[in-house]
DNA sequence: GTGGTCTAGACCACC
DNA sequence: GTGGTCTAGACCACA
């Protein structure tokens, strides 16, 4: 795991587990991994770890069982999802519209940019 | 001018004179406010003003002419222009598609919510 | 028995306990179900149960005779009545009034609720 | 400001923001004393209370406003409020009538008990 | 000056 | 073993 960008490493953290939740990959009740362990493996504070664990309890993606560890909660794909989503809407795309109408890009040229990427991945 | 977003000040006054100057309402040659002016009618500090045209200055936008003010340079819109498209085609367009991919949103769904808000600007 | 709230669970196990006693449903002289079968009952690791039974025994509730297991003392009932009684006069009354001073709530909101309560539970 | 029981220092810093804003002692809009200078005053670290500024600032009762400080929501007090009030009745209401059963005591004794502190304060 | 983040290391309660 | 809290001290971006 490398924290490449300027965002708060915490913050990358919690990104990364969203993604793995999100996309399924980590199901409800799965256990975290403890954030000691966490912590020596991606080379940061435990207090780092313990912070994103924290915030994400807050969210209602994950809970805690006192002295075992954390968890993950049941429909946190679902909640993840939404709340993302309702966040990438209200936030993000009006910035990205209003930076498309200022360089004068339209939804086709993107849309090729989409294709281009997309096939890439292929 | 409101500064709810928590993006640093100087960057949103420096994003309002950029489109400004990209949309051609300001045109090369021109004389900015002075930064006490632009401060006071913003209310903002002349401090963040000043780091904003530093910044413009430094991306050769704008320039200084010492005990006079602050200029916009000779092909500031197309300076600007090509350096903000290769900046967003190149850093958040690949953003973009990821979390498009992660949240299960296609193009169609944008060009929605991208309609919708022109519509609501009308 | 579910331990959803954030209070530690040897604590709940106790409350448990001590209802049963105050209430009169376990009598003096009674013997407590071993730590490993409430433990595996409860699905709660023996080390949390045997906590608990340490801690009513501490307060003279039960008391252990070793290699058989936990009883209830003499009097249990009454001392437990008591020392609770005390204990929640002193400590959390004035706590349950400054709450509701500063809230704006009176006795006869309290008493709505407290119906509201106890009809649900019919 | 003494920090008596065994709750978090943090938790016990925001109830005694919270009871000046329910209380309508802090007007909204108005600034809250900077982080250092509130940790120096009441002899605690500073992250302590930045951790506290932080909770109350995603309870939405105050904002930050970049590289000045924290200053009281609009609607805080309501806000606030109808929070405890709701988390009081949800939480706390519920504890305590389970505990009113079990030690046999009723209203009308939490009642004298009641005058007998507000005569105490007059 | 403001707050935000991070590290290092400690101590605690709980399981 | 688990997480929660706190301190001390550092560095950073921002106004």
């Amino acid at each position: 795991m490398k924290f490449n960008d300027n965002r708060p490493i915490f913050k990358q953290i919690a990104d990364y587990i969203l993604d793995n939740v999100v996309s399924g990959i980590w199901q409800e009740g799965e256990r975290l991994i403890s954030v000691r362990e966490l912590a020596s493996e991606i080379e940061v504070n435990p207090n780092t770890v313990a912070r994103t664990y924290a915030m994400l309890s807050n969210m209602g993606i994950i809970y805690n069982q006192r002295g075992i560890g954390y968890f993950i909660t049941a429909n946190a794909q679902e909640k993840c999802l939404s709340q993302l989503k309702q966040e990438f809407i209200e936030n993000e795309l009006p910035e990205l519209f209003r930076k498309m109408n200022l360089l004068d890009l339209d939804l086709e040229q993107i849309k090729k940019y989409y294709d281009d990427q997309k096939n890439e991945e292929k």
